[in-house]
DNA sequence: TCCTTTTTGGCATAAATTTGCCAAAACTTA
DNA sequence: TAAGTTTTGGCAAATTTATGCCAAAAAGGA
């Protein structure tokens, strides 16, 4: 299952290096937007490790900071706090022996990203109100959907923790950068949903597959299986045409900023303001030409370029 | 002041046809749009043929139908029908040894039609509720905005009455193929408003002669000669400019299908998807370029062609 | 059916656009 | 302030579009 989310190209290289670092303990960084499926890698990398047996922990990073950031991470003692009514083990302890993956690593603020920068110097930590220390065997896993190397310039993130973390690179590139995956994720996805939800699974027109083809899917996989699971679980056809996809997907289509480039613009604006006046003057090529101001010749040759036929009629009324 | 009317150079092949006809008692068809002065050229054939002197008398056809049109034609006899309280004449016996002007003659129903050409074969008929049969000796003229071949080839003309009518053929251009009397008949309209209305006459800017020459003028002269008209009499300014006319007239200015030709069209759909994108971009010019697909040095190109001017702001999100 | 007029499409050339290349200018960073 | 990087605009060549010309085909009319 796992080769049909990344593309049979593009999960080619990176289950390369997939292959070549799951079986050396060494920190990897995964990079790629949002939705792209960074933490599968990150699953699959640790399932072909040796520690694939043992615990695979993710965080994600974004959602905290200050104090809840080091009490995930290392866990609380007895009364350390306010609320921690016994002893909690953190993700490190959680993950010993196994993977602990870290997701939006940019996001973590600098004051936890020297707490983070410590442990992995030694892998000895305490837990919080604890004297005990604790020591871990933990692979690390890190992502993002940033530029770390510019966070650092920035100074948003630490550049002695970037190189803990960044020992091996993986990007993951957008689906709209892999659109020949599509038919197949589409495919995976019906059948997932249909054992998750106990229906036929639909069949799809070319039409829509065409159509999700032309879209540049900002969430990238993670949006294509949301919608696709909408369309299922709200429609009960045996096919899914273009009419059953959601209103707010399909209006991204009536936008025309968003999917064409400069030559469709321009070729439409044309090609409308050609059949609009020659529609106007019922026919009358020479007087087309006349009104938009091209030669015949150009009209002429314009028709042929954008497959106007359009037959003389009665002259307009007027 | 005929001439002007027509324009200079259309009016100058006219007039010899319509030299040629005036002497010779035969029957003309003029044809043109709404508005162009058919009535004019043929009050002029009429004044300057042997029948200056005599009636010219005018009969709109087009919204006469029936008994009407024969009433109107041909004059009743007293108690002929209901409210004949005396006797009338027709067109026919007014028009005697004139002319009469059929004008929208296509719009005339089969039936009056064949009424019609009886007439025209002997110039004899009776009243309505009438025994006496009354000769008379008068030229045809006629017009009308449609093509009367066509009219025949699909069934609502008679082609024995078009070929009565078709003798001569006169076709009158509408305004907007001889743009260049515009400024004329401005000054001439304007001119003439003067006198009516006993007011100064304004002098015109040279943006609304621009403007109106930019105009279609689907209403032909008459439209042009009543818009002055109301300028004229709704305003006191001595220099007439652009925002003096009707917004209505103004209003034709912001149809993008009227006035613009297709370089026009196409200049404007491809300046407003570079300042979308652009914008969007935050005027990264690097990414618009490759959103549009085109190279760098071409969208610096149309930058410098279509005079866009835009700095770069702070990175979008996401 | 024949003749005349109009339309069409091939071809070549003129004109316009696209774009690579690169030096200079402008911007950014330490 | 100096060095490195990015952007800009001039220039030439390649590519595409516009359009005149004209013979052939099609359409229209008697």
């Amino acid at each position: 299952m796992h080769e049909f989310i990344l593309g049979a190209e593009v999960m080619h290289s990176i289950m390369q290096t997939v292959n070549q670092v799951a079986k050396h303990d060494v920190n990897v960084l995964i990079t790629g937007e949002s939705g792209t499926g960074k933490e599968l890698v990150a699953k699959i990398i640790h399932l072909q490790s040796p520690r694939a047996e043992n615990p695979f922990v993710p965080v994600n990073s974004g959602i905290l900071s200050g104090l809840m950031f080091e009490d995930k991470l290392f866990g609380h003692e007895k009364g350390a706090f306010t609320g921690a009514i016994c002893q909690e083990k953190g993700c490190f302890e959680m993950a010993d022996k196994g993977t602990l993956f870290l997701d939006e690593v940019s996001d973590l603020p600098l004051e936890n990203q020297i707490d983070f920068l410590r442990v992995l110097e030694d892998f000895c930590f305490h837990r919080i109100g604890g004297n005990e220390i604790i020591e871990v065997d933990v692979r690390i896993i890190s992502a993002t959907n940033k530029d770390l190397k510019n966070e650092v310039k920035k100074g948003l993130f630490r550049e002695d923790l970037f190189y803990r973390l960044h020992v091996v690179p993986i990007y993951v590139p957008p689906l709209r950068d892999r659109k020949n995956v599509i038919p197949k994720m589409v495919d995976r996805f019906l059948n997932q949903s249909a054992i998750n939800f106990k229906k036929p699974k639909p069949a799809v027109k070319p039409e829509v597959i065409d159509l999700f083809c032309r879209y540049d899917w900002p969430g990238n996989v993670r949006e294509l299986k949301n919608l696709l699971e909408r369309v299922f679980i709200l429609n009960d056809y045996d096919t899914i045409s273009v009419e059953h996809l959601p209103s707010d997907f399909l209006w991204h289509f009536k936008d025309p900023h968003r999917i064409k480039d400069l030559e469709e613009i321009r070729s439409e604006a044309e090609k409308k303001a050609i059949m609009d006046t020659l529609h106007r003057l019922a026919g009358d090529k020479e007087k087309t030409a006349k009104i938009l101001r091209i030669s015949p010749r150009t009209l002429r040759y314009k028709l042929q370029k954008y497959n106007i036929k359009y037959e003389r009629s009665s002259k307009p009324p007027i």
